[in-house]
DNA sequence: TTTCTCACA
DNA sequence: TGTGAGTA
């Protein structure tokens, strides 16, 4: 069974492939990894491989960016899930505490990050 | 051909 | 973010 995980942590797909399947572009995948949201493998000439596990953080991040989060947000997103992540190893929780609790952080940073006047999230992206 | 980095609009 | 330049 773990063998999936490592599979799922293989990186093999060059980011042509990561482009196709998450819908974003080059320079969008390149600029989330400079935001250190996903961590790519490199190969041979300095190419970036994304593994399973990558594509589906992409996903996630397209997700959060559909809901009007920007990076700032995403990435205090990703911080909180880490120490999450790392309390929870103790304590036992289950999935569900866990996105109960992952939910409540990403709503409490949802409503502070966009602006410090507006307390709702209408971080609208209108052009 | 595809991807990379860098730099500018 | 998009895009173009010059590489590898």
């Amino acid at each position: 069974m773990a063998e999936k995980e490592l599979q799922r942590s293989k990186s093999v797909l060059p980011i042509g492939t990561v482009m196709k399947l998450t819908d974003l572009t080059a320079r969008q995948i390149r600029y989330y990894e400079e935001q250190q949201l996903v961590i790519p493998q490199r190969t041979d000439g300095n190419r970036r491989m994304y593994s399973l596990n990558d594509i589906d953080k992409l996903l996630e991040i397209k997700d959060y960016l559909n809901e009007g989060i920007n990076m700032a947000g995403i990435k205090a997103i990703y911080a909180q899930q880490k120490k999450r992540a790392e309390d929870l190893q103790n304590e036992s929780l289950t999935d569900n505490d866990v996105r109960r609790i992952l939910h409540d952080e990403f709503l409490n940073i949802s409503g502070l990050e966009p602006n410090s006047g507006s307390p709702l999230h209408s971080q609208r992206p209108l052009k």
